[in-house]
DNA sequence: ATCCTATCCTGGCTGC
DNA sequence: TGCAGCCAGGATAGGA
């Protein structure tokens, strides 16, 4: 549900509203989205110096006194949202946590389900340490990938889930970008060719940054923008959710199976089970 | 090392 | 129409 693109856009709309604010009080109504029982005293009295991405998670650096003093780390797994409103607005029934910002707005954190995070940290990057590299970064080299791809012996779709293998995939665009690169979700990873992977990760790079454009995918009531609005990349969805409709690229009818206890979506013709030839 | 299952949650869908 | 039951989904923990 919210993956890379999806995250990033929140991170964009909320970066302009919150960066530089000061948070003066901060309102907890579902104590185990945040965890600590000092959330409110770690984060009342700071300053909001940045807010970022890592795979996806939101992070809002926080300092004192011009000093680096911890950051919220938010996920928002299948159903959070993040928006800033104007002093007043009522969120809703499902409201976790809500920032009282100094120019008197509020930093509302909301999810259906209570699987979504947002947590004090001491060090930001510690806590995200383990995560693989951005597919949208440098560092997500064809060479990289082939050699990872090939120290690993998994089955393809559940190693690119694997947020500590690459960041901020999720099970949209990686069912995506397999299609794509004409790549079956059960191929296993030591198999795949130096061309299939520099064509896969030039595919992640393409479906991300195309979805990022349109501001992520809604299909459903869950994902909206901070401002409100559904993202629109589902309409170029190739197969996620499509089984049943033709292949866009070749009118075969896409197919649904379960890989890695996931909904995957194929298009047998352009995504052969065996590599030809 | 890799894989599999359960857990957390709730709205929405399916089938009777 | 009403309702029970199932499913989706990201991350993680624990077991095989």
């Amino acid at each position: 549900m919210p993956e890379l693109p999806e995250v990033e856009t929140v991170v964009r709309l909320i970066r302009g509203p919150v960066e530089g604010r000061r948070i003066v009080g901060a309102t907890v109504h579902w104590r185990r989205t945040v965890g600590a029982r000092d959330f409110e005293a770690r984060v009342s009295g700071a300053r909001i110096a940045r807010v970022w991405r890592r795979a996806k998670y939101i992070v809002i650096d926080l300092e004192r006194r011009s000093k680096p003093a911890g950051a919220i780390v938010g996920h928002l797994r299948m159903t959070g949202r993040l928006h800033v409103e104007a002093r007043g607005v009522d969120p809703g029934p499902y409201k976790k946590v809500e920032l009282a910002l100094d120019d008197g707005r509020v930093l509302h954190f909301v999810d259906v389900r209570k699987f979504g995070r947002f947590e004090y940290v001491e060090d930001a990057e510690r806590e995200l340490a383990d995560i693989g590299p951005e597919p949208l970064s440098d560092a997500f080299t064809p060479d990289w990938f082939h050699a990872a791809l090939r120290a690993k012996r998994r089955v393809l779709k559940p190693l690119l889930l694997d947020q500590t293998f690459l960041a901020g995939l999720g099970n949209i665009y990686v069912d995506e970008s397999l299609h794509r690169s004409g790549l079956h979700p059960l191929a296993k990873s030591d198999r795949v060719k130096p061309d299939a992977a520099a064509r896969l990760r030039d595919e992640i790079r393409a479906v991300l940054s195309e979805a990022i454009e349109r501001e992520g995918s809604s299909f459903d009531v869950f994902y909206r923008t901070p401002e409100g609005n559904p993202g629109s990349y589902q309409d170029q969805f190739c197969v996620y959710g499509r089984d049943g409709e033709p292949c866009r690229a070749c009118g075969t009818i896409i197919e649904r199976l379960v890989v890695g206890q996931r909904g995957t979506h194929v298009c047998p013709r352009c995504q052969p089970r065996r590599t030809r030839r």
